[in-house]
Order: C-alpha cells, then sequence, then structure tokens
RNA sequence: UCCGACUUAGCUCAGCUGGUUAGAGCAUCUGACUGUUAAUCAGAGGGUCCACAGUUCAAGUCUGUGAGUCGGAGCCA
C-alpha cells in the first residue's frame, strides 16, 4: 500500500534503491567522527543505516551541521543510497543536506556502552531505542500478527472478552481489585474465557486477544502481572481437535517470524535452526506418562524437611509439575510437548472430565523447547450442567455468579474446548529473549509499574 | 510470600586484616585523525560512598535497623 505522506523514504526499502536520492526521517543512534570524516548512524523505526558525511563533498555549512549531531537528536537527512559491502545492510548514504529538528540540549542516558537492568528499566522509554530492544517489538508485532491471520484465515470471529468482571473467573488466582460505582468490587480480568465459551455458543469458532491481569507475587523471569493472551474457543471441539488446533497455531507462528524476522531475528542471535524444526506432529504425552517417564529417569521430587534438610522421593502421581520437571521432560524434545489429562484436583474447576478415567480432566499444556516453559494452557470445557455446578459446589465458588455461565450448558449444550496462549512466552521463546520484562514495551511486574 | 545477593562519579565497576588526599574504564568537554560502527590518541572537569543509629582515636570498609533493586522458588500464560 502506497502512503499518501511518503515524502520520505523508509531506510527498511534503501537496499531497493541505490543510487537514487533519499530523505530520510529519523534519529541519530550513534556518531563517530574521523577529522574530515563523520558517521551518522541513522534509525527510524524501520532500520539503520549509516550516512556518512566528508569536509571536501559538502559545503562547509553542512558539515559544521553535522559535527553537532548528537546521539538521539533528531534530524532529517537527504542523500545519496550507494551500495556499501562494508555495511551489514549492503548499502550507506552519502548525505547531500541535513535539516535538524531537535539536538538534545543533555546527555542521552543510555550510552552505546553496558547499562545494568535496573538503570535499563528506569529508562525503558528510552531504551525501546536500541538495536537490540527494536528488534524484539517488531518479533512482537510479528507474532501478533500472525495469531490474528491464522484465527481470521480459519474462520474464527474475534470477540472481546471483558475486562472489568465481578468474580474471579477460576476462583483460584489472587486478582486486582477496584471499585465499582454502587455495585460493589470488580476485579481485573485473569482470563477472557469464560466469556469467550459464551460467545462460541453464538459464532462457533471464536477467540479473544487482549490484557490479561495476575495479582500473584510471581517473581520471576516468565511472569507479568499484566500480559496478552489470545484465547480461542470452539463449538464442538473436543480435546484432540484443541491440541490440533493449538499445534498448527504454534507452527504457524514461528513459521511467518521466520518468514518475516530474519534481520531480527539475526540482531538477537538466534539459532534459526532451533525454531526451523517446529513442525508438527509435536510430542504429545499424557499426565501419567510423564510421571512415569520422571521416576524412569530417575527425576526426583525435593522436599524440605522441618528441620532445613532435603528429601527425594518419586513423582507421586497427583502432584502437578513445577520448573525442574518441566525442564526435565522438555530436555529430550526440540520441538514443543503437548501434556493432557492431569489430575482433577490440580486443574480448574470448569474442565471436563475424561469419561475414561474420572481422576483426570480433558485439560492440555504445551511446553516449549529451549527452556521456554508453558506457552498453552487448555482443555475441553465440562458441558454437563450437573457436573460443573457440582465442581463449583466442590470449589466452594459462589453460585449465583456463575448462573450466566451454567446457562450455557441448559441450552444446547455442546462439546467445546479451547486455551489460551501467552503472547510474551511466545515472543520470549521465539526471540530468544532472556526475561519477558523485555518483550513487552512496558512491563507490568511485582516490584515496578513506572514508566 | 520464602531464600539469597547487591547499593561507591552520568553509566559499568574496583576499593585487601578499618588508616590520613576516593580509584579505573566508558560517557561529557577541548584538541588530533578520510573508514568508524562499544573508534583510537592526548588533556580537562566530574563524588550526600543508599539512609539512620552504633562500635572505634579513626568507618566506603565492622554491627544493627530501614529503604530500593536484582537473582532463585512457588503460583501460572
Amino acid at each position: 500500500m502506497e502512503s499518501r505522506y511518503k515524502s520520505y523514504h523508509s531506510i527498511e526499502k534503501l537496499p531497493e534503491l541505490v543510487g537514487e536520492t533519499v530523505t530520510i526521517n529519523g534519529w541519530v543512534h550513534n556518531i563517530t567522527g574521523k577529522g574530515k570524516l563523520q558517521f551518522i548512524q541513522m534509525r527510524d523505526g524501520s532500520g539503520f543505516v549509516q550516512c556518512v558525511v566528508f569536509k571536501g563533498n559538502v559545503s562547509e555549512e553542512v558539515f559544521e551541521q553535522c559535527k553537532q549531531l548528537a546521539q538521539e537528536a533528531s534530524v532529517s537527512i537527504t542523500g545519496t543510497v550507494r551500495a556499501e559491502e562494508r555495511s551489514a545492510t549492503g548499502v550507506e548514504v552519502d548525505v547531500q543536506s541535513v535539516r535538524i529538528w531537535q539536538i538534545p540540549t543533555e546527555q542521552y542516558p543510555i550510552t552505546p556502552k553496558e547499562h545494568g537492568i535496573e538503570f535499563l528499566m528506569e529508562h525503558r522509554h528510552l531504551w525501546l531505542r536500541s538495536t537490540r530492544q527494536h528488534a524484539i517489538m517488531r518479533i512482537r508485532a510479528a507474532v501478533a500478527k500472525a495469531i490474528r491471520d491464522f484465527f481470521d484465515g480459519n474462520g474464527f470471529k474475534l470477540q472481546d472478552s471483558p475486562i472489568l468482571t465481578p468474580n474471579a473467573c477460576e476462583g483460584t488466582s489472587t486478582l486486582f481489585e477496584t471499585k465499582y460505582f454502587d455495585l460493589g468490587n470488580a476485579y481485573l480480568s485473569q482470563s477472557g474465557q469464560l466469556y469467550a465459551e459464551a460467545t462460541a455458543m453464538a459464532l462457533g469458532k471464536v477467540y479473544t486477544f487482549g490484557p490479561t491481569f495476575r495479582a500473584e507475587k510471581s517473581k520471576t523471569k516468565r511472569h507479568l502481572t499484566e500480559f496478552w493472551m489470545v484465547e480461542p474457543e470452539m463449538a464442538y471441539f473436543d480435546l484432540n481437535d484443541d491440541m490440533d488446533l493449538a499445534e498448527d497455531l504454534v507452527e504457524y507462528i514461528v513459521q511467518y517470524c521466520l518468514q518475516t524476522c530474519q534481520r531480527e531475528l539475526a540482531v538477537m542471535g538466534r539459532d534459526i535452526s532451533k525454531l526451523e524444526k517446529v513442525r508438527r506432529p509435536f510430542h504429545r504425552m499424557s499426565y501419567t506418562e510423564a510421571v512415569e517417564w520422571l521416576n524412569a529417569n530417575n527425576v526426583k521430587l525435593n522436599k524440605k524437611n522441618e528441620d532445613g534438610t532435603e528429601t527425594q522421593y518419586d513423582f507421586p502421581w497427583g502432584e502437578d509439575f513445577g520448573a525442574p520437571q518441566e525442564e526435565a521432560i522438555m530436555s529430550q524434545f526440540e520441538k514443543p510437548c503437548i501434556i493432557h489429562r492431569y489430575p482433577t484436583e490440580v486443574k480448574a474447576f470448569y474442565m471436563k472430565r475424561d469419561p475414561e478415567n474420572e481422576k483426570v480432566v480433558m485439560a492440555m499444556d504445551m511446553l516449549a523447547p529451549e527452556g521456554a516453559g508453558e506457552i498453552i494452557g487448555g482443555s475441553q470445557r465440562e458441558d454437563n450442567h450437573d457436573l460443573l455446578l457440582e465442581r463449583i459446589l466442590h470449589e466452594q465458588l459462589p453460585q449465583e455468579a456463575f448462573q450466566w455461565y451454567l446457562d450455557l450448558r441448559k441450552y444446547g449444550s455442546v462439546p467445546h474446548s479451547g486455551f489460551g496462549l501467552g503472547l510474551e512466552r511466545t515472543v520470549k521463546w521465539i526471540s530468544g529473549a532472556e526475561h519477558i520484562r523485555e518483550v513487552i514495551p512496558f512491563p507490568r511486574m511485582i516490584y515496578r509499574i513506572v514508566p
């Protein structure tokens, strides 16, 4: 699509414009001088390019203007695109003229040298300009686009779930609470799933894609208090259909990023060959098989005793997996692995029990390789009114708050399934970022809400 | 919430068994340089040693309390 406003050129298109005169609107990423030669690293959001000024080739005035430039000065540079094999993108720009918009009067805080994470987080609003963060944000945009394209192209309808909700969705997590006029307290949604079940009964296949909130005091490199999650919900899908869809989605996202984010993945130093292996079918095993594998491979469960010492146990059936178990299981795989049919006691009330084994529910989690951990959690939902009510009462949830949800099982109840995929965890895995705080522009964490 | 660590120049850090004037690299400023991209070389300026209390002739250094941050665990996407 041609822009009506295109009186300038984006840096990412410069390799197609060798020999032409272009104008770049951007910022000075870095500047180094060498006497009569100035090198200006320019960025414009689409990419980075080096602009070169030689004193003998421009007027005295232009050369002096360039010498005044400082890191993060905003400037429009007009010059000729020249093929240059020493450049990473294959081109450079020979400067003809510059228009200076602003030169910072104070030193830009983030220098090309090393910085600590605390300092960078304090300056997150500026840190986003650096090459690595720039690459991550473009990968994030690609992942989000792949998700929307995948669902839109497969007959799903986007249906937004409310963010302000009257009750705890799963009844387990700690939620952010706020006053809601005269109606008491409202909570920031931790999942759009229950509402997606309602819209799925109206539209067949739906997905909700938006922010979710968890007030848990999690403090790890894969937790945020505010994160984005896409949650498809499908009428007439059983657990196998659900797992098939999850595999299709993840394969599509990874392949889309491989096609469209080569430069960004290179900036991240990402091992592309690992991502290229993410092809269907993924691995699958039941929870019970996973427990048997753990015990067969001598992966013990460490538990602290009262005196502070640790004792190792065989992993007991019925206990939920922690990070050590997930890592051990995934260490054997190069592709994602779906673990399904978890013990009823460790999973949410709305999950359908396995008709062949009352002790497990039709739940599934997808674990990503390379230590990325859980990126998807989903299940087939309980579609029987009486069994669902029984679970609600058993979990001591307020029945009246779930009346509308129970209604879905009274009027044309059907088997249905869905899952949630964490956007940030997926971006972290694909990009190879060390910490989840790097893959969202302004992370919200237990000890940080600024900037 | 639990366990552990850290806090010294704008940034990243060093600073020994407590000792008299507080250290480096980078950044900034000045000068040199036509191939730099974390440029190099020469010079200059730059400090509430997180806060409070204590021990001591003497505290950046030892002790206590508090604050902030980081790392790990649990919870989960």
